[in-house]
RNA sequence: GCUCGAGUGGUGGAAUUGGCAGACACGUACGUUUGAGGGGCGUAUGGCGCAAGCCGUGCGGGUUCAAGUCCCGCCUCGAGCACCA
């Protein structure tokens, strides 16, 4: 023996040699249509993973969870007779590899390559069957440089008003182009981080800090490139409908959006006649305002205020400038503010009340002013109180009646009501519910010409410039003050040559530091922001179909077959450009339905006659069928990758209106303390580790087993032993050491029929290996797996159809282990490898028992057991139940009231 | 504060949607194996009880022949949003 543990079998062996050859046999390469070993026959999935930053620590446990899913789900589909598109790639660009620059001086082209190269070595030992051939880096020129094309189309396109979609920039007729471009340039109130030297945008800014690294992050007015999502709020809203994501995560992009119905109403300044919109989502209180209130930054401040209040005004603004946002929100219990002397009339009543400035109010929300109703608004009732302004009750909670007519109320509500209820003291709305005097003022209101309905959203456009070295250039050039588009032609526009990557300090971007780069003519200079790392992200599922495309960023036909919800056959390319309709129905997307495309394989004992085989449908939709990442993307990724596809889709350059029909989110997986794994903690468990010790089937298995994917859940290295001796088991299964203690083929293994209890576990385990795959309930897969093992353990001779049906559907989770048992079993007689058989069919006649096991209860609890046949009648049942001496034991005495019978399942008793 | 999600053995988790709670593992104990074991195999393992039995899915009510599952009210934990008018 060896001194050293021995392992339970040989996998440190037959892992690299069968990573080895699917490399070489290029087992999962997916060719495309037109390409050499496409096959037309066979419908298409696409399972996608959220591509990693490779950053320089390497893989952690968490990553390859949602990527083994991926996986199985994966090899499942090409067994069942797909197209599987699964591919893998590097999201390269990023503060880290910038920081690490800075620190060291080296290129971060050079630390990104090694950090790629650090984390391919380690998927690939984990043996995904990522068709490699298809691998993107957002840092390539010949990937960004299709970023940059991407950035133009969105640079030259408008958001037409009519048509409710993107068009190309020359068919806006108005006087300024650049006011309506998608892509435009504005000083805006931005968040700058003084420590990260850039500026960043909403979603990456997290209680008033960076995302990365955690610093503080200032509001400073600066100019920008900014991408018009606003214009899309609405159908960013409406077809999340139509998605298959979780609910918690659509619901985060709805209240990110932040949408909200109301009206806006004018009021106007005493004296000056100057106009102040308000909005609100209750114009149905607009009798109860009693005071209103600017953002310290409403443009008209400076205006109205009153000579006598300037000074207190002028420090309120200096107090409020100097804060932070996080300050800002951290002092939100306590409410505080300044009048600024001026009165503004309500247009309902023409009463005067005053107008106050108070940090309450956001500048960036709505018009910038609000009209308070402190009766009905928590925050406007704080700052009644603690200001003493007058508070007047306009909604009831019950219908009341004698409490309308003009006269407003005197008496002071005891407490603040926010709900709905009914008008009072409301003029011409009085005894109106709620909802019909929000409609009935607006109307009024609409009449005159003082305020109409209105919808506003929080979410604000997207400030797309980053003061960064790593990122892609702006394919933009700057003369005499005014910005244009460089050529498609000058693409890829690479960074310039830099050995000082630190920023400025000033907000001028890195790239400003390369005055020969800058340059771009006699008159013209380059812009020298960067893209943000969300650029690349935004389109690489794109990319995937169509990696090596130098003419374009994906072909129309690789867009059409991977991405696209409509028959390949009529896929002719000029159909996309054509598509000036609106969107397409999802009906003109269906096809016919394929046949099955399986071919009826014997798979386990001979029974083809009833046995199921579903043969794969063609997905009714478009777009990317599986993608599975990490939650901490649902208003970042998701929400601008969304935004790039619909407006390619409006300028006809993909198919469908959305980019992933299918999403689920993995759960993070916890140290061993059941802390989350961090450096600091040192509970971090690397995949390596695992791996050397255990093998990667036992890995992969181990991550699936721990529990539903969806969930956090703690890592336990016990766990990953325990399925290690399952996959020993598998092992042994089949194989037996000799007296040399080597591994041979087990002579239990016999070409025999199996029993009928054999069988039922057999044919059990394929349908809900099957079943609990599509689900993505890989944990109870592997326990069902664990179950027809412990079966077969003790069955001697054991069936070779048995043990071959049960390589078949582990080979997804365990590929390297049940490969090398196929081959040495001989059922390898195609040569090409267990991952290009089809999948097992299951018999249903094999699962259903001639006799079944009954529990009886009396009273709802549980007596006795009875065995019935399987398609016994309910009185027969019954009488047998009835006769069970244990039931008469518990039942002498008492009468029976009612005998509950649901066959097959189980028998109650009601006595009393 | 608001909005979601979740609470099941010593542990991770099952339970075909109202029908035998605790599958499958981990851990533990005992037995066994050619000598040994961080190995293999077997048995046991929710709690209380010698037992018959009783009690058990965060807590308290309810509906039902029957509740982990449905309804009402709480508690705890996790996530997100956070002065959004």
């Amino acid at each position: 023996m060896t001194p050293e543990r021995r392992k339970p079998y040989p996998f440190d062996l037959i892992e690299p040699k069968w990573q080895g050859r699917w490399e070489t046999a290029g087992t999962f390469h997916a060719p495309n249509p037109g390409d050499a070993g496409f096959d037309p026959s066979k419908p298409k999935y696409y399972v996608l993973d959220m591509f990693p930053y490779p950053s320089g620590a390497g893989l952690h446990v968490g990553h390859p969870e949602g990527y083994t899913a991926t996986d199985i789900v994966a090899r499942a589909r090409r067994m069942q007779g797909y197209n599987v598109l699964h591919p893998m790639g590097w999201d390269a660009f990023g503060l880290p590899a910038e920081q690490h620059a800075i620190k060291t001086g080296e290129h971060p082209a050079i630390q990104t390559q090694r950090n790629v190269d650090n984390f391919r070595r380690q998927l690939k030992a984990i043996g995904f069957a990522y068709d490699w051939a298809r691998e993107v880096n957002t840092t390539d020129p010949g990937y960004y440089r299709w970023t940059q094309w991407i950035f133009l189309q969105i640079y030259h396109s408008w958001y037409d008003p009519e048509t409710q979609r993107a068009e190309p920039i020359s068919t806006y007729t108005g006087a300024d182009p650049d006011s309506v471009r998608l892509a435009f340039v504005a000083e805006v109130a931005v968040n700058w981080c003084p420590d990260l030297g850039t500026v960043l945008a909403n979603e990456e800014v997290v209680d008033g800090k960076s995302e990365v690294g955690g610093f503080p992050v200032v509001r400073r007015p600066m100019r920008q490139w900014m991408l018009r999502i606003t214009q899309y709020t609405e159908r960013l809203i409406k077809e999340l409908d139509g998605l298959d994501w979780p609910e918690s995560i659509k619901l985060l992009q709805r209240n990110w959006i932040g949408r909200s119905e109301g009206a806006e109403v004018d009021f106007t300044i005493a004296g000056s006649g100057q106009k102040i919109p308000v909005f609100t989502t209750r114009p149905d209180t607009l009798y109860g305002a009693t005071y209103m209130v600017l953002a310290p930054e409403h443009p008209l401040v400076a205006e109205i205020t009153t000579p006598e209040q300037r000074t207190a005004v002028d420090d309120y603004l200096l107090k409020t400038g100097r804060k932070s946002d996080l300050e800002r929100t951290d002092l939100a219990k306590d409410k505080s503010g300044v009048w600024t002397g001026a009165y503004a009339v309500n247009p309902v009543n023409n009463e005067k009340i005053p107008v106050w400035i108070a940090d309450y109010v956001l500048t960036g929300y709505g018009t910038g002013a609000i009209m308070a109703v402190p009766a009905h608004d928590e925050r406007d009732w704080e700052f009644a109180a603690k200001f003493n302004l007058p508070i007047r009750e306009v909604v009831s909670p019950e219908p009341r009646l004698g409490l309308g007519g003009e006269s407003p109320c005197s008496a002071q509500p005891l407490e603040c009501f926010g709900g709905e209820g009914y008008a009072i003291h409301s003029g011409p709305l009085d005894g109106l519910p709620t909802v019909d005097a929000k409609a009935e003022i607006t109307r009024l209101l609409e009449k005159q010409g003082l305020g109409r309905k209105t919808i506003n959203y929080k979410l604000r456009d997207w400030l797309f410039s980053r003061q960064r070295y790593w990122g892609e250039p702006f394919p933009v050039v700057w003369e005499g003050g005014a910005h244009r588009a460089i050529d498609e032609s000058e693409l890829p526009l690479d960074p310039p040559a830099l050995e000082d990557f630190k920023p400025t300090g000033s907000g001028e971007p890195p790239l400003a530091r390369a005055t020969d780069w800058v340059r771009y003519s006699e008159a013209a200079t380059r812009e020298t922001n960067t893209m943000p790392q969300w650029a690349g992200s935004c389109w690489y599922y794109l990319r995937y179909c169509d990696p090596q495309n130098a003419e374009r960023f994906i072909s129309p036909e690789a867009e059409s077959y991977w991405m696209g919800g409509r028959s390949q056959v009529s896929s002719a390319s000029p159909s996309i450009m054509e598509s000036a309709g609106l969107p397409r129905s999802s009906d003109e997307v269906a096809h016919a339905e394929l046949g099955p495309v399986i071919g009826e394989e014997e798979s386990i004992s001979a029974a083809p006659a009833g046995s199921v085989s579903d043969s794969p449908q063609r997905t009714p939709h478009g777009g990317v069928d599986l993608y599975v990442g990490g939650t901490e993307h649902a208003v970042l990724h998701l929400l601008y990758a969304r935004f790039w596809h619909k407006v390619l889709f409006d300028l006809g350059h993909v198919s469908t209106p959305e980019p992933f029909q299918k999403l689920v989110n993995q759960g993070i997986i916890l140290g061993e303390d059941g802390q989350k794994m961090s450096k600091s903690r040192g509970n971090v468990v690397n995949p390596d580790d695992v791996i050397s010790q255990y093998g990667a089937d036992a890995f992969r298995c181990y991550e699936m087993f721990m529990g539903p994917l969806e969930q956090m859940k703690p890592w336990n290295m016990n766990g990953v032993e325990g399925v290690s001796r399952f996959l020993a088991r598998v092992w042994r299964l089949a194989m037996e050491e000799n007296q040399a203690g080597e591994w041979i083929v087990s002579s239990a293994v016999q070409e025999v029929e199996p029993s009928s209890a054999v069988r039922k576990a057999v044919h059990a385990t394929i349908k809900k290996v099957k079943h609990d795959i599509e689900a993505l309930s890989f944990n109870t897969a592997i326990s069902q797996m664990m179950i027809l093992v412990n079966a077969l353990i003790p069955a001697t001779p054991r069936p070779r159809t048995a043990v071959r049906a049960l390589l078949q559907v582990l080979n997804p989770f365990a590929p390297h282990i049940t490969e090398e048992l196929w081959e040495r079993l001989g059922f390898d007689s195609s040569g090409d490898g267990l991952a290009n058989e089809p999948w097992p069919t299951w018999n249903e006649e094999f699962l259903i028992e001639d006799e079944v096991e009954i529990p009886v209860q009396v009273n709802g609890k549980l007596r006795d057991k009875i065995v019935v046949k399987k398609d016994a009648a309910a009185a027969e049942i019954e009488q047998a139940a009835l006769a069970s001496a244990k039931v008469q034991e518990h039942t002498t005495g008492k009468t029976v009231r009612k005998v509950v019978v649901v066959p097959g399942k189980l028998v109650n008793i009601v006595a009393g």
